[in-house]
DNA sequence: TGCGATTTTATCGTGCACGATTCAAATATA
DNA sequence: TATATTTGAATCGTGCACGATAAAATCGCA
């Protein structure tokens, strides 16, 4: 048995798991402007992408579960962001609807992911870098997916 | 303004997300088998590689607060997975030590990386990628850990 | 030596994550 | 039609993350 497997230097999962926790700490001072957290930044650009949809829908498209993203939703709902109502067609759904409010903070928010593919860019990593390495962990993630199977 | 650059399918921060926490729910299964939660994981890790430690090394290392693991280790204190004593030296700091159960975890945890490691290579991405996808991360949190001026 | 600044840890409050459970609506099946 | 199964949300409990604050020990420097 290798025993430098087990060296913390040697692991993959430390460095995604610190990655997405200092990138979530760096979108801060941006999100800090628009007064929404990481999470519902990630709502929110499901949702100007295409108003209108299901919990479902999008607890498909973030990798979410309802118990994360049904008190979440609410307080969204309470920060007058978004609208909740059932679906006429199926009781059982609930459809999510921007405010005007809710619409508004995309103009704001336009010019967030330039400035952050920026300042995460340096000599050692440009920016083409940084799209490979997006479509790297994509290539992991539908790997990742399928040992979870969700 | 590049109206594209919202849409979830162009960010570099989501499959980063997505992936770290799809690699926690991969070792899961694992980790259960030995009682511990992914952080709490890390943190054996860390002491596993040079037992006695202080709070403030474990922080560096982990990139954590100690509001984060203050409560984490006395939760792992009464897990009996180690001991915490004040330095004799430094009476701020304290000292984290393992238990002989928290040693003996480290035999159990012995092959999980290399079980990770296989189960998230796949032919789009051999163990080779995944070494190089390690390192791209490391370079990254450099640059991010510039930014959030840590 | 004395005292302000720094370091180290702990605590509090809020917001995710997520396993487990519950419930109602819709669908499948007998 | 009646019953069983599935589906979509919500709720509960636990454990991180982390900003803000506090408290004690140490350090730096006049």
């Amino acid at each position: 048995m290798d025993e430098t497997q087990l060296l913390l230097g040697n692991q993959l999962c430390f460095p995604v798991y610190s990655a997405s926790k200092l990138i979530t700490k760096a979108y801060k001072p941006h999100l800090d402007r628009l007064g929404v957290t990481y999470p519902q930044y990630l709502v929110l650009l499901v949702l100007w992408e295409q108003d209108l949809q299901t919990i479902h829908e999008i607890k498909q498209k973030l990798l979410l579960d309802t118990n994360t993203l049904s008190p979440m939703l609410k307080r969204m709902e309470k920060m007058e962001l978004l609208h909740r109502k059932r679906s006429k067609t199926d009781e059982r759904s609930v459809i999510i609807m921007l405010t005007a409010q809710g619409k508004n903070l995309r103009k704001q928010a336009l010019q967030i992911p330039e400035q952050l593919m920026t300042s995460m860019a340096c000599e050692d990593m440009n920016q083409a870098g940084l799209i490979q390495l997006r479509d790297t962990l994509s290539v992991l993630i539908q790997q990742l997916q399928k040992i979870v199977n969700k």
